[in-house]
DNA sequence: AATAACACCAACCGCGCTTGA
DNA sequence: ATCAAGCGCGGTTGGTGTTAT
């Protein structure tokens, strides 16, 4: 016997979501905070199942994500994360305030797995590999813009590399010998850290005294440049005086 | 200009873990 | 101790944009 579905799926809508849900859903997530995903959508006036609003609340509209490019030093680090971690995609985001699991693991199928064979590194176990001797140019040319080769451009790799940590194309003997030495570098840094209240999807939203934003900024919001106005909520409290909606939009219960 | 190939990433699926009754 | 319900995680898929032919 299968598990049952997290919520009954018949008429309930998929695929992306459009500005309109993204503006429900923070609407009421700004305003009520996170108690139970299974009622967001009911209570957001949603066609989506709570799984589908808690990822696209945790991969994109949540405000203390930080998005663009990664930086060669965040490369770096998720590629030493991974050498300890495995695939424990969470986990490696833990690091990365402001980095969703979903990011990194996207980043590091398209990207980094491809530059770590390049450099002759086996992702999935971080060894070393013979590199053929002949192979295809267009390798040359990506290799060209792998982020390694500018580090003497990042004063934070320039700094690592003081430390003898270097992870330069012309020396890929010393790549995994770097990575070794950076990790302590890491380990140092990491006992340092502060646990991260936002690193939980479910934890309370931490966010500044003001308003919710209204239309035209969250749309801005919603295109990168994020106003960052948000109602102060205590989450649970404020839920409590949820409950007599949750009678009003009665749960369905499949079990 | 057309289209094939590739890259990227948002979103879905299903399993396992946690929690509470 | 058991079981059901919900949540989170990791793997995978599919849509869209970009580049190459």
């Amino acid at each position: 016997m299968g598990r049952q579905p997290c919520c009954e799926k018949i008429g309930l809508k998929r695929g992306p979501w459009t500005v309109d849900e993204d503006q429900k859903l923070m609407n009421f997530i700004l305003n009520n905070g996170i108690h139970c995903w299974r009622l967001v959508p009911k209570m957001a006036g949603l066609l989506r199942c709570g799984k589908s609003c808690r990822l696209r609340w945790t991969n994109y509209l949540r405000p203390d994500l930080k998005r663009g490019p990664f930086s060669e030093m965040e490369e770096n680090q998720i590629i030493q994360l991974h050498s300890r971690l495995g695939n424990r995609w969470s986990k490696i985001a833990a690091h990365f305030p402001g980095r969703t699991d979903n990011e990194i693991k996207n980043h590091w199928n398209t990207r980094i797995k491809k530059r770590l064979k390049l450099l002759g590194v086996e992702p999935e176990t971080h060894e070393r590999f013979e590199l053929p001797e002949k192979h295809d140019p267009k390798d040359d040319q990506l290799l060209q813009h792998c982020s390694w080769e500018q580090e003497n451009n990042n004063s934070e790799a320039a700094s690592l590399k003081q430390e003898g940590v270097g992870l330069g194309l012309e020396d890929t003997d010393n790549l995994m010998h770097g990575f070794g030495a950076l990790w302590d570098i890491l380990d140092m840094e990491e006992m340092k850290l502060e646990p991260n209240p936002s690193s939980s999807s479910t934890t309370a939203l931490y966010m500044e005294d003001t308003c919710y934003p209204n239309m035209d900024e969250s749309v801005s919001l919603l295109q990168g440049s994020r106003p960052y106005c948000y109602q102060s909520v205590d989450p649970l409290s404020s839920w409590d005086g949820l409950h007599h909606l949750e009678e009003n939009f009665p749960v369905g219960n499949n079990h």
